[in-house]
DNA sequence: TCAAAAGTGTTCTTATTACACCCATGG
DNA sequence: CCATGGGTGTAATAAGAACACTTTTGA
C-alpha cells in the first residue's frame, strides 16, 4: 500500500451527545448497539459523515433520524482521534452536543433507534468506544456554556416555573450546596429575559407556582452577543 | 465506486495557528505556499495526519518542524469540514493554536518552512483555503482563554516588565480604551503569580522598569484549575 | 390542620471602576 | 533640563453571598 493510499484508509464520523432535562435531572439519549464492535453496549448516537455532507449537517441528520427534531441547538465540541479509538480502523470522530426539549420528543423514527433510551447523566456507566470521554467533554462544555449564555432554556418546555429553571441549573452545574433560591430568582428576573404568564400550576398539593416563558427576542439577542450569565 | 470506498476517499489534516508576541503586537506564523493549490498564498502551517499518529501529536509535529520547539502550549479548537473547503478532495482539518515565545524561536528547520514569516494578527490579509476563518476561530478562543487562565505568559520571555504584560493583554483583547495601568497591576500582583526580580531594565531613556518572572508552581496550579482571571 | 413547595428583602462583604501626580533614567 | 515611560493609592459603585419567615394549595 502506498503512502498516499494509506492516508485515505481512514474515515470520520460525528457523535452526538443529546441532552434533555426531565424529572429534575439532566439526561442523555443513548442507543444500544445492535452490531459489533461493542454489540449490546450503550453508545452515543453517531454515523460516518457522507462524502458530500458538511459536518454540522451530519450531526443534525443523526439527531433528526433519532428524534425527528430539526432546528435544534447544536454545537461542535471536540474531535477525538486517538489511533486506536476504533477497533476496525482509523476513524476519528467529531463530537457535538445538542439540547432538546424532552416534551417535543415523541417517537424514535430511525431504524437504528429501536433501543434509544434516556439515561441520567450522573448514572451513565461504561459506554462503547471512547464515548465516556466524549460525554465528559460535552458535559464540561455545557457547564461552561450555561454560564455564558442562557441556552439552558433550550432544555425546558415552553412554560416553566422558576423552581424548574433552578433545578435545571443545579443539575447541570452541580453546585455543592445547591443554588440560593432568592439570589437565583433575583438574578434571573433582573435580566428581563422572562415573561410572567397569568397562568399558574394547577393540581399540586402546595402553593401553585407562577409559569413563565422566555422572551424570544431578548433571548436571541443574548445568544448572539454571548454575554455573561454568571449564576 | 462503492459507497464504502467513497467514505474512504477522504483525509484529515491539522492546521496550527502559532501565536507569538513581539514589539507590543500579537503575531501569527504563516508560510507561503510553494505548490498548488493556492501557490504563493500565505497559509497556516499544517499537514495531513499520519495513519498512526494521534491528532495532538500531528499538531505538535507541525509546530516542531517549523520552529524546532517542543513542549509548547497547544490546544485543539475546532474542526473545519465544509465539503468544498479543499479543491482537491474531501479534506477536513482539525485546527489547533499554540503559544510560543518568539525569544525561543531561532531558525526554521523544516524544508517547507523556507518562507515562514511572522505577521501581525491585525494585518493578516487573504489566506489560502478557509484559513482566515480558522484564524478567527483560534483568535476568539485565545481571547477567551486568556481571561480564564494565565496562559498569556506562554507568549512572554522569561523576564518581563508589567507594561509588557499589559501590552500583551491589550493586543490580545483589544479593549476600546486600553486597560487601566493601576487596576491592571493591582489585579495581577494580587494573584501572587509573579516574582519580582532584583534586576531592572537597563539602557532605556526613562525610569527603568522592574523585571518579573512568573512563579512556575502557582502558574501550573492555575492552569490546572482553570480559574477565572478576569482582566 | 398539616405537609409541601412558593414566594419575598435586607445586610454584609467583596470586586470593579475611575482617576492624577511624582519618579528615575538617558540624551 | 527635558522627554519618556515607570510607578503608586483612595474613594465610589456595583455585584455577590448569606440568611428566615409567611403564603397558598390539596389531602
Amino acid at each position: 500500500m502506498s503512502e498516499v493510499e494509506s492516508f485515505f484508509k481512514s474515515a470520520f464520523s460525528v457523535d452526538n451527545v443529546i441532552f434533555g432535562f426531565d424529572e429534575g435531572d439532566l439526561k442523555v439519549l443513548l442507543i444500544q448497539r445492535g452490531a459489533a464492535p461493542y454489540k449490546g453496549k450503550w453508545a452515543l448516537p453517531g454515523d460516518l459523515v457522507y462524502p458530500n455532507e458538511d459536518l454540522d449537517t451530519a450531526a443534525a441528520r443523526v439527531l433528526e433520524q433519532l428524534t425527528g427534531l430539526r432546528n435544534v441547538y447544536l454545537e461542535q465540541v471536540k474531535t477525538f482521534g486517538a489511533v486506536d479509538r476504533h477497533p476496525l480502523g482509523r476513524v476519528i470522530t467529531i463530537a457535538y452536543y445538542s439540547l432538546i426539549k424532552i416534551s417535543d420528543y415523541a417517537v424514535t423514527p430511525a431504524s437504528f433507534a429501536q433501543s434509544a433510551k434516556w439515561h441520567s447523566v450522573s448514572k451513565v456507566s461504561e459506554l462503547a468506544f471512547d464515548h465516556n470521554e466524549i460525554l465528559d467533554s460535552c458535559l464540561k462544555r455545557l457547564k461552561r456554556k450555561v454560564r455564558m449564555s442562557p441556552v439552558g432554556f433550550e432544555l425546558l418546555p415552553p412554560k416553566f416555573t422558576l423552581t424548574e429553571l433552578q433545578h435545571l441549573y443545579e443539575s447541570v452545574l452541580n453546585p455543592v450546596n445547591g443554588l440560593d433560591k432568592r439570589n437565583f430568582r433575583k438574578k434571573i428576573l433582573s435580566m428581563n429575559l422572562l415573561v410572567e404568564l397569568t397562568e399558574s400550576q394547577a393540581g399540586v398539593a402546595h402553593r401553585p407556582a407562577k409559569l413563565y416563558q422566555f422572551d424570544q427576542d431578548k433571548y436571541e439577542e443574548f445568544v448572539a452577543e454571548g454575554f455573561s450569565f454568571d449564576i
